[in-house]
DNA sequence: ACCCAGGATGGTG
DNA sequence: CACCATCATGGG
């Protein structure tokens, strides 16, 4: 039995269009199939009105963090600064956007192969590695592989779904957190202090400050981090000459961050 | 044909 | 430290 529910600050279709998840799919209008840490749900949107394809339970015991229930977006926007018109009209943009708490690994590999990357050709790849080494959850669906699944996969077969110079990251990464070794590397992340978790983080091969950034942000929820990538840097530079007021927005930065990119992206820059 | 993409690495000055 | 070539490959 479905779940039917209100969600204020909530939009599927900006969501699943902020760069934040690549195993999303849009069956139909307003519909999404989600794939996320093994699960498959199904949701249709009709203003704040949500239909969810799970039980209660599921519901409650997953769902609802996963896409960030918990926090309130609307006092995030309403600290937005009124002089400020490039993030004033970001966040009307993106006005849906939240923050989703991701698994962390699923964060890692589909980051790592985002670096130098268009959002198409990540979809493309992140898809192509589930459906050759996940197994199915859904019409069309399949799990996102493990560290297992991966481990020992040759990286001409990465290569060969499009990852390019990419495949020997991922082929190295598989390798390193294989046979229970992510959760000895995650483990002392949780409580680490933000710096340390970053510089944990910058160990692995082809992390560096942007992916490692996504992964605190989108993977480890540190709402701190402010990915800056090709977007932002271009954003930041042509709106923020005298820099961002990074001091003013401290604890909520990295949602700051989505409205800003998901607004480059969609090309409705503000004025100059 | 061309430039760009949610960049990182390894080498050099 | 800062700069820089290089990396694969498709999207637009």
């Amino acid at each position: 039995m479905p779940v039917s529910l209100r969600i204020p600050h909530m939009d599927l279709a900006q969501i699943a269009e902020s760069g934040q998840c690549f195993t999303w799919r849009a069956p139909g209008p307003g519909r999404y199939a989600v794939a996320a840490s093994g699960r498959y749900l199904e949701c249709a949107q009709a203003g704040d009105a949500f239909t969810f394809s799970c039980t209660r339970g599921e519901w409650e015991a997953f769902w609802a963090d996963y896409f960030d229930l918990g926090t309130d977006y609307g006092a995030i926007k309403a600290a937005i600064g009124p002089g400020d018109p490039c993030l004033t009209a970001a966040a009307r943009a993106g006005w849906g956007i939240r923050v989703l708490r991701q698994d962390v690994w699923e964060v890692a590999v589909s980051f790592l192969i985002s670096q130098n990357n268009n959002i198409t050709r990540i979809k493309r790849s992140v898809e192509g590695l589930c459906a050759a080494y996940g197994r199915p959850i859904g019409p069309d669906t399949w799990s996102f592989p493990r560290p297992d699944d991966l481990a020992g996969v040759p990286e001409a077969d990465f290569q060969a779904l499009g990852l390019g110079y990419r495949a020997k990251y991922l082929a190295a990464l598989a390798q390193q957190m294989a046979d229970g070794a992510l959760e000895e590397f995650l483990a002392p992340l949780a409580g680490a202090k933000p710096e340390e978790a970053r510089r944990a983080l910058l160990t692995l091969y082809g992390v560096g400050g942007k992916v490692a950034d996504c992964i605190l942000l989108f993977g480890l929820h540190r709402v701190d981090a402010f990915p800056v990538d090709t977007h932002i840097r271009q954003l930041l530079a042509r709106h923020y000459p005298g820099g961002f007021p990074y001091d003013r927005y401290r604890g909520f930065l990295g949602i700051l961050q989505q409205y800003l990119f998901y607004y480059d992206l969609k090309g409705s820059a503000c004025a100059p």
